[in-house]
DNA sequence: AATCTCATCTGATCACTGTATAGATTAATA
DNA sequence: TATTAATCTATACAGTGATCAGATGAGATT
């Protein structure tokens, strides 16, 4: 995005937030930097700032970005409430294999501005979508739902964050732990 | 632990990892710095290095002496495999409560050295329990048993690290997931 | 069409960081 | 005691995040 003949970007935030994620993706979090950003954007080393605040502004850009890409791609609709929670999950699976960049800082909580209000509202949509496919597989009340999608979210989360995914085996384990869920929801309840 | 009137400090390693998951604890990841860490032990520098090589070497040096700390919380050994199970990941997520500044970057992968056999040894040793309790709480075959330990103790650390878990309800959520695991690990098998 | 306004971007500066190197100090060993 | 090895210090360097005054130009107002 260094090619560029004008004074104004035009796009800056969108660009600094792919140039970031693909820095992300190429170096990880430990080699991630506002200058190297700035770089790959062609602009001077101060402009992120202007659009993001800081370092952890642009981060939080770059999450929140990822959550609502990742809630467009677990809007899955076709087949049962407990196929389309599985779906939904390799969904999740698939996404942070295909973006790291992103992947890599949507979950470090403590590196994110987490009072942002765009943040919370993409951060929110994918797992609001997960809760309510859930409530449709097994009928239970508020409190039990509630557990059964923290379980089943954060399970799919530690699956991806602790490198526990044999690619072989990742639609096994993942159909394991819906399963595990979803019938536990469904005994609870009845 | 700068009131040290020899030159040599004595015991330089252990001095660093505990002023550095202090500094952890106090200011988080972000906020994490080699000199700073230097400065809190009372030494020049770059002592830190020496010892460490770098800081990513003091994060796994950090990480590894929490993943022993958090293996002998887990060596519980009263109740019936399934309740051990559940006193397990209760110990896991005490744990994290208890000592946050190891917590934050024990299961932080990309920030660490993944191939340093300390790292690795201790870091296997508080999955092998739960792995040998999930057995005896229902006997299956290897690659299912596998199955259900990665999905609990990745629903685990997920409820931790995504901050899922409200004290209140930390002990239900975590028996509910439990109950799911070694339920399906038990209908799996039969 | 000319002017004004203000968001956007630049360039320079500051304190701070990780790491490398050479040398000082002390512990261990023979 | 003399020698070696381990430990720690002091200094230096390049790279970092953040701040600020000022340059630029796009769009609204007149």
């Amino acid at each position: 995005m260094a090619n560029r003949d004008t004074y104004h970007h035009g796009a800056l935030p969108q660009a600094l937030i792919r140039e970031g994620a693909g820095l992300l993706a190429e170096k990880g979090l430990a080699s991630f930097s506002m200058r190297e950003v700035a770089r790959r954007a062609g602009v001077a080393v101060a402009a992120p700032s202007h659009h993001f605040g800081s370092a952890r502004g642009l981060l939080t850009g770059i999450a929140t970005d990822g959550f609502a890409q990742l809630a467009e791609r677990m809007a899955t609709t076709a087949g049962s409430p407990e196929d389309r929670a599985s779906a939904m999950c390799r969904a999740y699976v698939a996404f942070a294999k295909e973006c790291p960049g992103h992947a890599a800082v949507m979950f470090q909580l403590g590196l994110l501005n987490q009072e942002d209000p765009a943040f919370i509202q993409q951060s929110s949509r994918a797992f609001a979508q997960l809760s309510a496919t859930l409530a449709k597989a097994a009928p239970a009340n508020a409190a039990k739902l509630s557990q059964a999608t923290r379980t089943l979210w954060s399970a799919v989360h530690g699956l991806v964050a602790l490198k526990m995914l044999t690619p072989k085996e990742a639609d096994e384990i993942i159909s394991f732990a819906v399963r595990a869920v979803v019938s536990e929801l469904r005994r609870d309840s009845t």
